[in-house]
DNA sequence: TTTATAAGTTCAATAAACTTACAAAGTTGA
DNA sequence: TCAACTTTGTAAGTTTATTGAACTTATAAA
């Protein structure tokens, strides 16, 4: 019911009845309690269709704010989001090499600020990390990056905060950022999305919620083994997919391979190279730079024909650093997809880039307990 | 609700209050409900806790049937079951090379025999094929074998025989074959069981429902490639998991590599070659056997690994003829399994075959309606 | 104007759950 | 052996969300 609201911006009473297929005695009766916690307003009327004419609802954005954190490598970004998922604040720390203790204070430090400056009501805080997470019990199992074994964060946060937390994995808490408030993807549907960084994952949503599997590591796509006798891989094993389609895969790969392309500009200073050095290498057809960034996208295509073979999804979105090598790069995962996958499925399959980078993954984190229990918007928790 | 007393063979009311979290008050009133449908019965008392003795509640078997059909590569098979997976007749059919037309023909013939004998009340008919089917529309958009396109077979079949019909994919049927009637898993859960016949295919259960994707062709691992420059499949592509793994890739296979096995006894009758001989050259030892049948699990381990890294689900189950290999091939299919995927992932998932044989199908695709619907069981059609 | 119709409200009826209370049947321990 | 306590199951009344039908209000089009 609220969803319906959160997916179109403004509709009328009889809209929502008509789509929730409820009457409108009732929607009338819920909407008059939502106007009653704030959380909607009436804010104009439509154009009439030979009768009375509509008047129009919309969600009143700045009734709630949520907090959500982004846990990347480089750097911890916490922001205050709206309902809309308007940006209020955002707070960007860089992370050096740390141990886990210091990495938890660094969280604590950025929501100290955020939850200080009168964002009323807040309600829940959002994390999403990298590395395997148990999202019911709030416990993070392991995040190699971060030097965390079983930390059990939702629990330490509430006690500090008294705020309802969630923790989740980075790549699943940007599928759902891009479900809620990216493309035009109806919040019903079935949808993939594909974060390509220093690491890549995947968040599966199954009509309209997150699937995590049995063990919250649902999406652990990067660490398929697509190639024989591949590259060592962080993880132990050798030729995951990460080992070639990664950002980070990239940059090695580059660097690697820099001796036998000694005419590629890229070559020259091999040891602070950066992802955009390589996009303006790619552009200018470079040829070292053209074979990592495709040898990239046909392995990312072919782990994309594997999800879509399983899973059956029609729509896959693709975000993270790599989706700066744009149209070329997704033009080959694209045909890749196709030649790899069953004809029959891959036809209806749309792969596309999403629109919201990184807050993405601060937007779905924030928004991920509304997915399950809207209650929260209503219940004041008085402190 | 009622899936709790499927589930647990027999129980008292305070039990099912327990477990479903209802009062025990409104399980009363349901429970009265069901016998009046002479669903379910008392059948006696249960021992004390402390209090009253329960009285004990049990499904009746034979208080509903239902028709499933398995239309398999070489025969169809039809049956009358019970609520309790039970087969009260059973009737088999080879196919032999036939156009679509005649296979319809035998698909009613069967349907005709099982509706006779006054199994009544039935209260539908469910069918498992092989292809791509679109289950919400009883449509099979494509099943080569069957030289079936776009076939309303759903609606066909409701008009001559006035009862509701289910079409579903045949290893999506086993899946659920297995879910409701196979081993002990608690239907709540996420399960995937993995078809090896003719061809290769997988059921996909989440949160104890059919999971088909936007297409309804979730689960086909089959066309998935595994291996480069692979052998020719028959959806057009090389190196397809059913290239190696399937029953039909196992025969091709043999008698391809027999001429450099001239020891191998089983080279010997080419033409004729049947699973079985196979499997006791198997068990003997044979080199040809054990190399084809050996490349055949690690290539399914390898699909499984896959299956596994993307959706967590902790519980794999096997099913088809390929799983008279028994416990050696298991044992391979788990090592490549361990070996491919996440070690964190892959501990905790456990690979086992099925014990329902090709009963799960004709099960699944009878029980399939009953998940979504259980009102089948009570609005009783008038004829 | 008149007619038709869409939007939204009011109100009684209903279904599905819950709460409370209690009887029946059993166990346990002084 | 009997009182005290548990557990099971039923009965009666209450709460809650939703529905259906009738009604008010507002607008377009003829």
């Amino acid at each position: 019911m609220l969803r319906t609201i959160f997916n179109r911006e403004t509709l009328s009473r009889a809209d929502i009845a008509r789509v929730t297929k409820l009457t409108r005695a009732t929607v009338s009766d819920m909407v008059a309690n939502l106007i009653d916690q704030g959380l909607i307003a009436e804010v104009g009327y439509g154009e009439s269709l030979g009768g009375k004419a509509p008047i129009l609802l919309e969600i009143v954005p700045d009734s709630r704010y949520m907090v959500g954190l982004n846990l990347a490598q480089d750097k911890f970004v916490g922001s205050v989001v709206n309902l809309k998922g308007e940006f209020k604040e955002t707070i960007e720390v860089p992370v050096n090499e740390s141990d886990g203790k210091q990495a938890l204070q660094l969280v604590y430090s950025i929501l100290d600020r955020l939850t200080v400056h009168g964002w009323e009501p807040i309600v829940g805080i959002g994390i999403g990390t990298p590395g395997l997470v148990n999202t019911r019990d709030g416990i993070v199992v392991s995040a190699v990056n971060l030097d965390w074994q079983d930390l059990p964060l939702a629990q330490l946060v509430e006690q500090r905060y008294n705020l309802p937390i969630t923790v989740l994995n980075d790549s699943q808490a940007t599928a759902i950022g891009e479900l809620v408030y990216g493309g035009d993807y109806h919040s019903e549907e079935n949808l993939i999305v594909v974060t390509v960084r220093y690491g890549i994952g995947a968040g599966i949503l199954i009509k309209g919620k997150l699937f995590q599997g049995d063990g919250g590591g649902a999406g652990e796509i990067g660490h398929v083994v697509v190639q024989e006798n591949g590259l060592l891989c962080r993880c132990g094993k050798s030729g995951c997919l990460e080992t070639i389609a990664s950002t980070r895969a990239v940059l090695q790969r580059a660097l690697m391979l820099a001796p036998q392309y000694s005419e590629s500009g890229i070559a020259t200073h091999p040891h602070d190279l950066t992802l955009e050095q390589i996009k303006s290498a790619y552009v200018a057809d470079d040829p070292l730079a053209v074979r990592v960034v495709n040898d990239a996208a046909s392995a990312l295509g072919g782990s994309i024909a594997d999800l879509v073979s399983i899973l059956n999804i029609q729509k896959i979105v693709l975000t993270g650093d790599m989706t700066i090598f744009g149209e070329p790069w997704l033009q080959i995962i694209r045909d890749t997809m196709n030649q790899a996958a069953l004809a029959r499925i891959a036809q209806n399959t749309q792969i596309e880039i999403g629109q919201l980078d990184f807050r993405a993954c601060i937007l779905g984190a924030s928004a991920f307990m509304l997915l399950d229990d809207y209650s929260l918007l209503f219940t004041h928790r008085d402190d």
